[in-house]
DNA sequence: AACTGTGAAGTTTTTCACAGCC
DNA sequence: GGCTGTGAAAAACTTCACAGTT
């Protein structure tokens, strides 16, 4: 996700020479990171109910991953369990917390106050996953300065000023498919780091900036696949 | 992951017969289909656009995927391009709408009439991608009856009832992450052959029953591990 | 006895590179 | 010139299997 996979025929028919990024944060896949969200949401859960101590298998159960699967993904980052007896849950919960820079709280900012935005400033599971929803913008006269929420809706011509001067990194892009893309150049002039798309568009942002994407409709055809004509 | 063969009729377009049985034959990697629904978004987007012809490097560029590995994801289903040409949009839109089983519409019941839920429902880009929301339940009494978009919440007593007699096979779940579970269940024993699960917290449920996660907080996660701290 | 951490082996996925065609 | 489709090669990823620890 962070390096692009620009190929030198492409950059030849550009006309340009690309230099290949690497991996940003050193030589452990991306892949593996992907999953720790995953083993820290049933470490969560393990915690809620009480339980001390976990083991590779318990959580693999869990999640349908492969034990060795868990034991080779947490061991890029050092001997968190210990053998024979396993993993403190609340200590590997603190050790996936510190590698995923959530160990502290991240302001984010959503765009796009429509029923999509206005869920998300709603919703109550970013606070103690370490993110609090900062501020919400939007472009629409009709919707700025209306509470939704525990937000009023902000113009969007303040949005780069309040980013920088607030030192926002992350923000969700609750706006129509049309309008991703400028909104993205927007919040990348802001300085912004990472974006979490709904937009159901691909959009281009520089190597550095983070992008993810939430699109249902993906999954749905995806799951529609395996189902019966 | 159950192979499904291919449908025949695709096999005499523009006079080229193809022969289905080598390609149908083998399994489809997995991660082969999670991309296809990313390729049919991007083309139409280009259908839009009125671009009439496309090739595997322009769909590459877009979604930052090589050309090499689309080509080789669509060649799992047959010829689909023109050597020299390229693929013609509306074509490919057609033959992926077959493979994903999305050249109909299905019916989706919705679990959780929370902010979630009455965004869910409010969304209107369901409809254009091969899905239509029929139903809306809730469990809660000061829910139940009340008008959300174009649905009344129904009570989940007559989920399992409504589903089965509607034929639906596709459930979206919003409900909070304790009651995730005991609802996936009722929904598998009303028949329900995929379901899309927006709580964070990993469910079981049988291998026939197809299941995905959306987890806005995970996506953040994974990009936060690549920012500064 | 139970469990981790890890090289080695095995498997899957991606990319390369080019024949064949427009 | 451009492009697809595809075997072969390379790279990435997962699982195995077991030494070592509690």
């Amino acid at each position: 996700m962070v390096n692009l996979a620009l190929r030198a025929d492409f950059a030849n028919v550009a006309g340009l020479v690309f230099i290949m990024s690497s991996k940003s944060s050193g030589d452990i896949p991306d892949i593996v990171i992907g999953r720790l969200p995953l083993y820290l949401r049933s470490l969560r859960r393990l915690q809620n109910d009480m339980q001390i101590v976990t083991s590779s298998h318990e959580l693999g159960e869990r999640l349908e991953i492969s034990s060795a699967q868990i034991r080779k993904d947490l061991s890029h980052f050092g001997g968190f369990g210990k053998q024979g007896t396993g993993y403190q849950v609340g200590f590997l919960i603190d050790r996936l917390e510190a590698v995923l820079h959530v160990n502290k709280e991240w302001l984010v900012a959503v765009v796009g106050a429509g029923n999509l935005g206005s869920a998300i400033s709603h919703y109550r599971g970013f606070q103690d996953r370490g993110f609090r929803i900062a501020h919400l913008f939007d472009i629409s006269p009709t919707k700025i300065g209306v509470r939704l929420g525990d937000f009023v809706v902000r113009p969007i011509e303040c949005m780069e000023a309040t980013i920088r001067s607030e030192g926002i990194k992350i923000a969700m892009l609750a706006v129509p498919a049309e309008n991703a893309q400028t909104v993205a150049d927007q919040l990348v002039a802001a300085d912004i780091k990472a974006i979490l798309n709904y937009a159901p568009i691909n959009i281009n942002v520089p190597k550095q900036v983070q992008i993810q994407y939430i699109d249902p409709v993906a999954h749905l055809q995806r799951m529609t696949y395996y189902l019966d004509d």
